[in-house]
RNA sequence: GCUCCCAUCGUCUAGCCUGGUCUAGGACACCGCCUUUUCACGGCGGUAACAGGGGUUCGAAUCCCCUUGGGAGUACCA
């Protein structure tokens, strides 16, 4: 049988972190079993679900380079791939449970709902004790009262028993009954709700293995439950860790940057974002951190699983993406800093060796290509930095030597019309410095670069000076 | 209330299933030191954890129980 593996987000935002992290999940599963990877749409709220969030959450996937087998965009034969398409499956299917005496509809209006809730409450009863006020109405005044037009939902009628199943990542998994009641599958509006399309879908789209966050782990009572009324096979159900932020709740908005647009946008490395999130509840078997997540595919161990929630951590996601920005090609670097330059960024203008020389300077100062813009503005930054340090260095009784020595050698450059001092000038002017006048360490590395760059401290000198515009640096003098 | 899940350095985690090799390993962060000289990179080193209590056992981070703490759910949200 073929391994499916589904993600199925609703469309009511922008992707998150964590569903990429489960898709990412899923993807490296299903391929390392020859498998298929399947989005489904869960758009059954109809007031919050929006398909300009559908599209972004493709763009989002294309961005991380996670690729769907299919799904809305790319329909194969187990479609349609959106819920809000299958409605008449639900509802065919919500109907025949009924007809099998399983389900029942439930003519409770909100008003009397809600009492009911309140009551059970006050008796400290769980909030579902009366729900199933509807449950031996007689069917055929139950059908009287559906054609003439009552407002009614579809309620399935719990059979109240211990229900267990083997979890993935937690191992067996056992519920006792009362953790819910009779409830419902098909709203007053002829929507299905969640727990029972997800269950006709998976069921349907014959789905082998599901990756999902914790917060539904409870769902899994419903489903089973829904599962054994159909008399159809679950799938294998793997219950990730929860992400959560410094309070330790569920990651939401509030704890900053959760969603991959944010990432893009920031110009992270899909790669290092990807890297991060997979280690985060799951462990590399060789203990490794830096790694090509789809190399994983090859052998994937999904014994791994950790099962407590993990914090996510973005000085550690910074760490990553710095790691894997060295780790780029010569190319695939310029190409990555050209796409996150703004416009009217310095770097543009220069010739490829430049752009090259630059990057492999400012590569290792780096935990993000948006720093570099920074970085490179300092070289055509006229005049001198006003800390503290670079006025101590320019005050330093050396310091007025090198100023004149170098100023007198770059205006001997420019009279020859050279428009880039070397890195090796650079050193033969230190050596210079050293040798005939005696100063060296610290005076005279920081001394030259404050004379230089204006700055009192700043990546490897000799590169940097290599990189600014002899004009640039005599008008520093 | 009830149900479910979780519990190793500040953080991510290895180890737990198949008790001894764990005076608990790695990584981020932090702090030192070193590196033909500044900065950075790199290298080396340091601080830092088995939630608590009972068992079982010759021996427990590892198995069992309890307590505590945290989280999730108990919707006509997903």
């Amino acid at each position: 049988m073929t391994v499916r593996v589904r993600y199925a987000p609703s469309p009511t935002g922008h992707q998150h972190i964590g569903g990429a992290r489960t898709a990412l999940y899923d993807l490296i599963f299903a391929k390392s079993l020859g498998g298929e990877f399947v989005l489904r749409i869960e758009d059954t709220d109809q007031e919050r679900s929006k398909l300009e969030y559908e599209e972004s959450m493709l763009e989002d996937f294309k961005w991380l380079g996670l690729e769907f087998d299919e799904g809305p965009h790319k329909p194969k034969n187990h479609g349609p791939y959106r819920q809000s398409e299958r409605i008449d499956l639900y509802k065919e299917l919500a109907m025949q449970l009924v007809s099998e005496n399983k389900a029942y509809p439930c003519f409770l209006s909100s008003a009397e709902l809600e009492e009911l809730t309140a009551k059970a409450e006050g008796e400290k009863k769980a909030p579902h004790a009366y729900h199933d006020k509807y449950a031996s109405l007689d069917p055929a005044e139950a059908k009287a009262r559906m054609d003439k037009g009552d407002e009614y939902v579809i309620r399935f009628r719990n059979p109240q028993k211990e229900v267990k199943f083997t979890d993935m990542v937690r191992g067996e998994v056992k519920f006792f009954p009362d953790m819910v009641g009779d409830f419902v599958i098909l709203r007053a509006n002829g929507f299905p709700v969640y727990n029972f399309c997800c269950v006709v879908d998976d069921w349907k789209m014959e789905i082998t293995h599901a990756f999902r966050s914790e917060e539904h782990l409870n769902n899994s009572l419903r489903q089973i439950l829904l599962y054994e009324a159909f008399n159809a096979k679950m799938p294998t159900f793997a219950h990730l860790s929860m992400l959560v932020g410094e309070d330790r709740k569920k990651l939401s908005k509030r704890h900053g940057a959760t969603s991959v647009r944010q990432y893009k946008d920031q110009h992270y490395l899909p790669a290092a974002l990807l890297n991060y999130l997979c280690l985060l509840g799951w462990s590399h078997p060789k203990e490794q951190d830096i790694f090509n997540v789809f190399d994983l595919v090859e052998g994937f161990d999904a014994s791994r699983f950790n099962k407590s929630p993990a914090l996510y951590d973005i000085q550690k996601l910074n760490f990553f993406n710095e790691q894997h920005l060295r780790a780029l090609s010569e190319e695939d670097l310029l190409a990555h800093a050209l796409e996150a330059l703004p416009e009217e960024s310095k770097f543009r203008n220069q010739p490829l060796e430049w752009q090259n020389k630059c990057l492999s300077v400012f590569k290792e100062k780096m935990q993000l290509i948006t720093e570099l813009d920074e970085l490179t503005a300092v070289l055509f930054k006229e005049g001198a930095s006003d800390e503290e340090d670079y006025k101590e260095a320019m005050s330093w009784e050396t310091t007025p030597k090198i100023q004149e020595y170098i100023k007198a050698e770059l205006q001997k450059l420019s009279s020859a019309g050279t428009p880039f001092a070397t890195e090796e000038l650079v050193g033969e002017w230190m050596n210079y410095l050293k040798k005939e006048l005696g100063i060296k360490g610290k005076p005279l590395f920081m001394g030259a670069r404050a004379c230089l760059t204006g700055q009192a401290h700043g990546p490897d000198l000799k590169g940097i000076v290599a990189l600014t515009p002899l004009e640039i640096l005599l008008s520093r003098f």
